[in-house]
DNA sequence: CCCTCCTCCCAAAGCGCTTTGACATGCGCC
DNA sequence: GGCGCATGTCAAAGCGCTTTGGGAGGAGGG
């Protein structure tokens, strides 16, 4: 079922139609409302194809998924991060359009995916300190927001980012004032800017309480439940131990906690642990009592405002560039306690 | 840059260069060099939209996504799948588009898609017992591929599923062989098909030992960690617990290790665990000893194999409907041993 | 030398929609 | 009665591409 066909079944000619049910204000009611039954009647919906070579616009957005080359792993909180921007797509009669990219094709990606022009704005996910691709996609000239920001940029850009440095500030802040004074920092690869952050705002909080960062209690790598596992393992077993650990995600910190059971240690007696928590559905920071001592940001949260925003964009593309700064909660849990003495 | 442009720029029409860019026989080798350089430095693709509506083809596949109506969440085996999916998918040229549904909403989704015509194809994820969505699209008439199955449908369809009902007759095989006889299953929701074959390959290994299963040793939900702690608890705690524990997820295993340390007992020694794995990258059973034991299916790969299937059902429609069954492999791990006394 | 047959290229139609500009009505008003 | 003005409708152009149905020009055969 084509418009003409629609037209041709209602004898009416085809602007009259299309604009019945686009709200034209020239149709009599009369004959919008005869339109909108038909078209429901016989299931007619208009090709987005052609709307879109029609109007110009596609009513698609394009998300830019990064495929870590070093394990092959999507990132776990992209699940629920694409959950959130697709329930105001949806509200909002979007697509979403998913490109899966290995770090070195990216630059080729944006500019096809421009050319091409099949979606009017994009997220992008995962920017790195200096990240190139801010530069290259406001030169390419389609809206777009970043999930997160990246440092040492100048120009002007859209993003949505929680406030990792105040988080872990707080996180260590804590830790030091229960007596801690060898504190671990297990973070995601530093070049990732959310986890340069991090490590700011940690290094920070010691450096106000006169405390040095000790290089050997740093580890980054991927975050995952197997690097957490391992880098703890490490950590405890080390001459000189840390007894308290930050983590950079729920995941990597259940593979602490392993290590420490592992070791006969009692999390939040022996060793104390503090985590970053996204709010993952299928991975909740406990119910009553948290597991885990935790900053929480809920990244599906993350997700609404970002497609919000980029939707919002699509619509007023002459209007300043807009951010906007989440800040995390701080959730006492079990895990973490006076430093052992 | 468009067609035109380029046809103008290089003095040719658009004709010859659509037909040098697509490989037509048609044209020259020496125009095809120089129109096929042209479009390099200029930087042209076409339009997809308008190549869409001329060739009838959207080069796009969709992706329907259920969210759990119950608790809003997004299936974690959902990342990695996207990506073995996407993978391929990059590799054809086609590109991926997302629609995350409601559960009351499908139907209207699916006939939507449809009649929008924007995708050449789809993958039906988490299909129910007797899921009706089957009918519907076969109905539609566009090429899709389930992950998954649905018992108690007759009408054939395209799927890739692993042998859930194997992997956990071996399972539970191999814990009655330990010397188990109270063994207790933490399952998925089981209208979902797949938690419904893994519980009738759990009761078939119960069988043919003469054993029958116990309903009070049963449970099915959301396979969050939280779920699987707070069920182990119930469990454990009760009047005739079991020595020995099935689970969906490896996810749901964390909690249900967490539950039983909770308890003072240690996995593999007070309590067997077997758990399936579904092989996530940010979320993998231990290193060289794996934590659990396990039945093995990549997700990933299955969703490699599903758009595979797809892309060949877009290339040949009328073909027969192709199935793929994976087996799983069973993992021998750190989390059972032989029934305590 | 003429005819046929390739080879290489082109003009124009068509995909399904929106949107521009024009055209019939019917009405009130001078 | 003629004018202006809404009101409701339509035909046709155009979005950027593919594809059909030729057609010019040169090579080869009789």
């Amino acid at each position: 079922m084509n418009l003409r066909q629609l037209a041709d079944h209602l004898q009416l000619s085809q602007t009259t139609v299309s604009r019945a049910l686009n709200g034209y204000p020239e149709v009599s009611e009369d004959t919008r409302q005869r339109v909108m039954r038909a078209a429901r009647e016989l299931n007619y919906s208009p090709n987005s194809r052609a709307k879109g070579l029609a109007t110009g616009r596609s009513m698609a957005v394009g998300h830019v998924i990064p495929v870590s080359d070093r394990h092959q792993m999507v990132n776990p909180i992209f699940g629920d991060f694409i959950a959130g921007a697709g329930e105001v797509y949806a509200a909002a009669g979007y697509d979403m359009v998913l490109s899966l990219v290995q770090a070195d094709g990216e630059e080729d990606l944006y500019r096809s995916i421009r050319a091409r022009g099949n979606v009017d704005g994009m997220v992008v996910n995962g920017p790195r300190i200096a990240d190139p691709r801010i530069a290259l996609l406001n030169d390419l000239g389609l809206p777009f927001v970043v999930h997160g920001r990246a440092s040492r940029i100048d120009e002007p850009y859209a993003w949505v980012d929680s406030n990792s440095e105040r988080a872990f500030e707080r996180a260590t802040t804590h830790l030091i004032d229960l007596g801690h004074r060898r504190i671990a920092l297990i973070n995601g690869h530093e070049d990732m800017d959310f986890a340069h952050r991090r490590r700011l705002g940690c290094e920070t909080a010691l450096a106000a309480r006169g405390l040095s960062p000790d290089p050997d209690l740093m580890c980054a790598g991927e975050m995952t439940e197997l690097f957490g596992h391992q880098c703890a393992l490490r950590l405890l077993r080390s001459e000189n131990p840390p007894t308290a650990v930050l983590v950079s995600s729920l995941i990597a910190a259940i593979g602490v906690r392993r290590a420490v059971q592992d070791l006969g240690l009692t999390p939040g007696r022996d060793v104390s642990i503090v985590t970053h928590d996204d709010d993952l559905s299928y991975m909740k920071n406990g119910a009553d009592v948290p597991i885990f001592t935790a900053t929480r940001a809920s990244v599906r949260e993350a997700g609404r405002h970002t497609a919000r925003m980029l939707l919002s964009m699509i619509a007023a593309p002459q209007a300043p560039r807009p951010t906007r700064l989440m800040e995390a909660e701080f959730i006492l849990g079990a895990s973490t306690g006076p430093a052992p003495t």
